[in-house]
DNA sequence: GTGACACATATTGCATGCAATCATACGCAG
DNA sequence: CTGCGTATGATTGCATGCAATATGTGTCAC
């Protein structure tokens, strides 16, 4: 974005300052990098199995390897990358069984979380994720499915955040990470995708009107329907039709 | 440990192989080392809020620097390290309000595990839990305090396996972790030692019984119980006996 | 005596170099 | 043509060096 800025020589130039508009990145070097990383995996445009060539990342992100590598160990303890000795990085493939399991995961977290928020969400975090809900059936109506797909992510996000337990925030962003990709491909079902809003429908409403135990089992049904359906699809038995 | 043989010289030795008994770290030493600290870590050797130098780990662990510096990452991600920059890594110190989320994040997580283990644990399973749960007994008779904590550690982490899902065991065992020592603190009170005891009979007959929901009840009550004696302790209201 | 400043030392962050390992292409026997 | 061994280039793992920053110490003004 800026190395090949910071890399060029002011020998004698009027601004004595190395790169003023840019505060030093000393010491954050890994954690850039690895963010920028995280995102590229994310977003698919680093598919699962994908190697990562330390020459080729050094160069588009205008850092060294050793800060790198760092990325690499960190992005490997959030479960996005394997480090193979000698050979490098890869981006995780997870099977349809590794993804139950997160899934299963990830509901037990909502599950969790639905009481918690029910019992200590501010009423400003439950507007909030109204308001997002708004967005996802206006995204929904306009046939924007990634944008529904990841108002729909912020929505379940938001739930976990009304439980106002950073613990459980940091765990279920880090594992909803792992498995975002895999679950995208359940959206691409018009018939799940109508009924998924329907559901987040009541989900909005247990959550405003604080019925914790509903809300729990609403999430969890919600998320089983969803994996269902996205199973098939990863196994190839349904064809995504949107 | 070995560090020293694997440094020697062997100029024209018989021996042409390096170090035939060591088989090549080469590609695992970041993870050793990370292994190595975390260990320090939670036998409180290393204890909340040390600095960690570079230099004397190095020099301790036989490694240099840059997977010394691989290994931080790893455990930064972790959440048992700080890193500040341009100040190097330091033991997480966790408030009680911190410990508190963590905690209230195991019980929901175990509580997730509850129901699941008593639909697929398999006998063996449950059999360790009971075998495990023999050996706590018999070091809370014996006044093990050290051993009736590691454990007692080691039957909740059994029960968790017994959901047989991966993804849980592993949040489990990393969020676990990371308030290990700041939960022993809790059963130094003689008190709530033995009737942590007693809940954990319960606890043992519900899992063997299957009964998900009410070993989901006994396992957050014991939690909570737990932790308000704990909590106590770290905020210096209640001396701890043992 | 106390506080502030400057200098010296130690420590960290990152770049680079070297050795071990892997990957690929080639030669050759069958 | 195929399979196997080998050699060579590419890539990774780790050690080390250099620059930036922090830390400790001494000096001096007040």
């Amino acid at each position: 974005m800026c190395h090949d800025v910071c890399m060029q020589y002011a020998p004698d130039a009027a601004t004595p300052q190395p790169v003023p508009e840019t505060r030093s990145l000393r010491g954050r070097s890994a954690a850039h990098v690895a963010e920028r990383i995280r995102e590229r995996i994310l977003s698919g445009e680093l598919p699962p199995g994908e190697r990562l060539s330390e020459r080729s990342l050094t160069e588009g992100l205008g850092v060294t390897r050793t800060p790198l590598r760092e990325a690499f160990k960190i992005l490997e303890a959030e479960g996005l990358l394997a480090i193979v000795p000698n050979r490098g990085a890869q981006v995780v493939e997870l099977s349809p069984a590794d993804v139950d399991m997160a899934m299963e995961l990830l509901a037990g977290l909502e599950s969790v979380a639905a009481e918690l928020a029910c019992a200590r969400g501010t009423v400003q975090q439950l507007a909030e994720v109204a308001r997002l809900h708004a967005r996802m059936v206006a995204c929904q109506q306009a046939g924007d499915l990634v944008g529904y797909f990841r108002v729909n992510q912020d929505i379940h996000q938001h739930i976990v955040d009304c439980a106002d337990n950073p613990a459980l925030s940091r765990v279920y962003r880090t594992e909803s990470a792992r498995v975002r990709l895999y679950r995208f491909a359940g959206n691409r079902v018009s018939a799940r995708w109508s009924r998924a809003v329907m559901e987040h429908e009541q989900i909005l409403t247990a959550l405003q009107q604080r019925q914790g135990p509903l809300l729990r089992e609403l999430l969890r049904a919600h998320h089983l329907n969803g994996w269902r359906v996205t199973r098939k699809v990863l196994e190839n038995e349904v064809q995504p039709d949107l």
